[in-house]
Order: C-alpha cells, then structure tokens, then sequence
DNA sequence: TAAAACTTTCAATAACTATTGAAAGTATAA
DNA sequence: TTATACTTTCAATAGTTATTGAAAGTTTTA
C-alpha cells in the first residue's frame, strides 16, 4: 500500500470509530491527520487535506486543544497558528480517559448520589428494585472512577508493570 | 425525592450518557426503564413508559437483546413478549465490553496491522511519522485488548481483586 | 492610524439519524 | 380456515447535529 492510501484510510477510519464514541467525526479526523504528520499543520492544511470549510476547521482544532489532544505552536516571525499533536499513544489515551471521567462518569455520580436519596414505601417492590439498581450501579461507577484515578495518578511505568500483570 | 421523580431523572440521565457513547438515546432509556422495573415488561409498557411509537419501542427491544443486555421472557399462556434486563452491573459492564471489543477493536485492530504494511520511502519524514504512529498505536491497542479479554474471561472474583491491588 | 493577515462567530442550510404509524407479516386459538 | 393477538417492517417525516462561508473580530506591521 502507497502512503496517500493508507493516510487516507486511516484518517477515514479514525473518524468512523470517533462516531461510535460520541465524538464529531471532522474532530477525530483532524486528529487523525495530525497524529501522523511530521509537521505542525496550519488551518490552512487541514483545510486542504480533509476538504472542509474555514469554520469547520477552526472548531474543530479548538475542540481538540479543548480537549488536550494537540497544543498551538507558534513560529518565531509567522501570524499564522500551526498546530501539533501529542503523538505518544499512552498519554492520549490518558487524556482521554481523564476528560471522559470528568464529563461523564463524575456528572453521573452525583446524579446517582441524588438518586440514592429516593424515598418511598420500602415495602413496595418497585421502590426496593429502584433503590438496588442506584446503589449497585453507584458502587460501579465509585470502583470504575477509583480505579482510573489511580491509573491516571501513576507514572507510566507503573502502570504498564501492572498492566502486564493484569495480562499475565 | 420520591419514586417516580426518581424513575424520571434516572431514565433521563443514563439517556443522555449513552448519546455521548454513541448510543442511540432511546436504546439507553429502555434498558435504564428495564434496569429499575421489578417485573418484566411488555413493548406496549415501554411505549407506555417512555411515550414511544410501537415501531422504536420495537427496534430498540431487539437492538438492546443484540447486545446482550435484556432478553425476552415468554410467560405460559401468554402471548406477548416480556422483556427483563440483567440487573448484575458488573455483568452489564462486561457485557458492553465485550460487545465494544468485538464491534470496534478488532476491527480497528484488522486495519492498523493493514497499516503497518504501507510501503514508501523509509528516508521521508512522512512514511516515518505515518509508520511510527500506526506502529505506536497498535501496540497500545493491542495491549488493551489483551488486558480487556483477560478481564472478560476472568470471573468476577478475580477480576474485583485484581483490581482492589491496582486501587491500592 | 490604516491596511494586511490572520482567527472566530453564527445564521442558514445541508446531512444525518431517529421516530412514527400504518401496513404487512406471523403465530396461536377457535 | 379464519379471526385474533400479537410482532416486524419501512417509507415518510421529524428532529438533531454538522458544515458552510461570509461577515465580524483581532492582532500585527508599517
């Protein structure tokens, strides 16, 4: 396979898993063509190579700084904003774990907490299953957060020595 | 609060969380209202329920038993179908693991081992970059899919203490 | 201060995804 | 076999989300 090829396929196919997890596919192919350029890309570039518009673009690149995903760079005598990614693997899949938990799993826990409040006769069948449901998924979600807390918390050889354990 | 604000808001939020998980919302609204009921429920209830067309409440019944979350149950001498979702959330958790595993990462997979065959010239930063950042990411995804099937094939035991050492 | 070189915004619109509901299909009972 | 009680399908439509591109905004340079 030539090299525009496999761009091509991989930019496209970073976007489609980007869908699958709730996330803009422009944005996740923005990221896929940073993650494999050598060079910092301006606006412009990524114009260019993903045949989008200005606007398109532009959000898009904030969304992903937003993110943490890439960072602006800017070179000593030019107006023009390029943008680079972070290209080590582990520390973009940290990130994104670190964002998601915060978005989302922590919102959730505290709509759980609230839900665990629900009063109601305990006598009745439909409020004991309710009230097991909240609390089992509760205890989930406070292990899941727990456990990526420390994951995130520990340096990276930390957490691959005890990965591999994990493996075997 | 009481019950049914309690049902409502539960409904409304694991909703909301499974759109920014590519989940279709009223997929995530079905298996929040089976999740809670004590018995099982017909689709006439869940159209009841959520205020639904029999056609969406159909579809999502069928895609929720798709992905191994809910099941039919047939009660003798009765001829419409009860659904029941499992109540265990380590069980659900795994589950959605184990069908995410299957539906994006070994695809995924399939395509980053395409992509470490791109040929082209090995003195061009491009090919470099492209080739170092397939590489990378197939190593990483690789790993988590090592660690993710080890975790689905191990039972729950192991699983919950494995996990107590990696939160401390 | 004005012009140039850029970035950002946002209303209009396009594209995509979900939902409806009536019709067709299927299985059971009489 | 026909009627009944359901389930499933799918074309039409509604609703949602993404994209465009021109206009407004900002910063730098001269």
């Amino acid at each position: 396979m030539q090299l525009e090829e496999g761009k091509e396929k991989f930019i496209q196919a970073w976007g489609t898993l980007g869908s699958s997890w709730g996330i803009n596919r422009t944005m996740a192919q923005v990221h896929a063509l940073l993650l494999i350029s050598p060079e910092a890309l301006s606006t412009e570039d990524v114009m260019q190579e993903l045949n989008v518009s200005r606007g398109n673009a532009n959000m898009n690149l904030r969304a992903l700084i937003d993110w943490g995903l890439i960072s602006k760079e800017l070179r000593p005598g030019e107006r023009k904003e390029y943008f680079v990614a972070e290209k080590d693997m582990w520390k973009v899949a940290k990130q994104v774990i670190r964002e998601r938990r915060k978005r989302e799993l922590e919102p959730m826990l505290r709509i759980l907490e609230e839900l665990k409040q629900v009063e109601g006769n305990k006598a009745e069948k439909e409020t004991q299953a309710f009230t097991e449901a909240i609390g089992n998924l509760h205890d989930l979600a406070t292990k899941a957060d727990k456990t990526l807390n420390t994951m995130l918390r520990a340096d990276e050889h930390w957490f691959l020595s005890s990965f591999m354990k994990l493996m075997r």
